[in-house]
DNA sequence: CGACGGTTTGAGTCCGGTCAATTGTCGTGG
DNA sequence: CCACGACAATTGACCGGACTCAAACCGTCG
């Protein structure tokens, strides 16, 4: 889910960083865990220390579902969509992470899920064990993983309303407005929506074919919408509208 | 979902409760958060401090979405369905809870879904200001949320996978096997389960009509899969046949 | 026993899936 | 710079599973 903005905590109790790597990798300690508000230097610090880091190319699978549940991730950059698979190749998606985003909270002891990068990623990864510990010396770490978690859990109850209940059109209005929502908080234009992922993965993701997803995006087109710029790009032109088919009036 | 059961702890730091009322509610808050590993005598006794029981009738709404989420719930016995509405009287059901179960996790302001009582209910209420007291004086109670939270989260993820990708037959088989399994950790036969829910919260669940989920149960009956006594009582006749079935074989 | 709500069953429709062909996009190499 | 190949996206024709509408059948409880 979305974390908000600049920690500006990050920036007060750490000495710049030595390069834009470090710097990068800095941040996504504070991104994924201190949510905005200010969280202490030393839970900071702690974090720091045992953070690791990690690129991971567009496509590649790093986290496979059924094995040992080893890594606490933070998506530095980059998009990553996390998926499950029935034994005869059904996909469902249950994700798309972006930058702030974090992956492997659940705290079984194997992945649930798999996840593949849709674009070059970075990740900062914290191994569980060494994570597990932290929470134990700094519970308030502990206390921000459990809101994130309520929050995915909230998103994903509306998610099951949108699987179970919404019409093909419209799930992909939601998906269209949730994704500009998310480029705002992070700091883009809320009204352009670039598309990191393939009509395929959006399908997996809405429970719908790949056709129906594209007939969906040309009809939005043909009524104006939405405006197309190739396949990924996605201009809302009438947010009001959208808003309100998204809730099924018309 | 499902938390493991007797907490010897409870029996052994409590004098033995002054009536059967009052012992519900007293193991209402141990099976909520000590999730059968012993928790100490301490939280214990703050989490008794703080509870307040509360009977709900059948049909009873006791949680409204929107409204200002006040209480973290603990289910003492009975089962409730919890939902979420769209504008034009669409549902969502996006679970079903029972004996053991907890309510309210979400640390929103308000309240992102309704519960209603299926059958008459009792309840452990923990006013969420006070509970986060104490969770600041106890982080291994919040240690335990946690941990119920992830599994929420795993739980709603193989959840959006069957709205998403299953037909109506996996999708009610998958559902009967689940209340089997429910039931089988809550102490009774796995395989007789009882529905205490209509055809229509069924098909509210599973992203379906209540024709269709009525269709389904005589289907699988007439082919031998399951047995029918009533509306409301399902016999697992042949379990792996639906194993099977659950996961697309055929 | 009768009434009411829930359930089952039936007939017909339609939304979204399937299969197939075409068009578009982008990276590569001539 | 353009031609080519590979893959993604679109479009079309058709199909079928689940929905809709409607009627009959319980079971439970006054």
């Amino acid at each position: 889910m979305s974390l908000a903005i600049a920690p500006i905590a990050a920036s007060r109790h750490f000495a710049p960083p030595v390069n834009a790597e470090a710097h990068a990798c800095h941040h996504c300690a504070a991104r994924a865990l201190s949510i905005c508000s200010a969280m202490p230097s030393q839970e900071l610090g702690a974090l720091a220390l045992i953070r690791q880091r990690q690129k991971v190319e567009a496509g590649e699978t790093f986290v496979d579902e059924g094995e040992a549940a080893t890594h606490f991730f933070n998506v530095t950059s980059g998009s990553v969509k996390v998926y499950k698979l029935m034994a005869d190749g059904r996909r469902q998606i249950t994700g798309f992470l972006f930058a702030g985003d974090f992956l492997g909270l659940a705290f079984n002891d194997n992945y649930t899920y798999s996840a593949e990068a849709l674009t070059p990623v970075n990740l900062c990864r914290f191994p569980r064990r060494q994570l597990e510990r932290l929470l134990e010396r700094f519970p308030s770490v502990e206390r921000k993983l459990l809101t994130l978690a309520s929050n995915e859990l909230a998103a994903a109850q509306e998610q099951m309303l949108l699987l179970g209940r919404k019409s093909a059109q419209e799930k992909i209005v939601s998906f269209i407005l949730s994704l500009g929502r998310r480029a705002a908080t992070i700091g883009g234009d809320g009204d352009l929506v670039h598309l990191t992922m393939t009509r395929s993965d959006i399908a997996d993701y809405l429970g719908l074919t790949t056709e129906t997803v594209s007939r969906a995006f040309t009809l939005l087109r043909s009524r104006g919408f939405i405006e197309l710029d190739g396949a990924s790009k996605v201009l809302i032109a009438d947010r009001e509208a959208l808003e309100d088919l998204a809730e099924g009036d018309a």
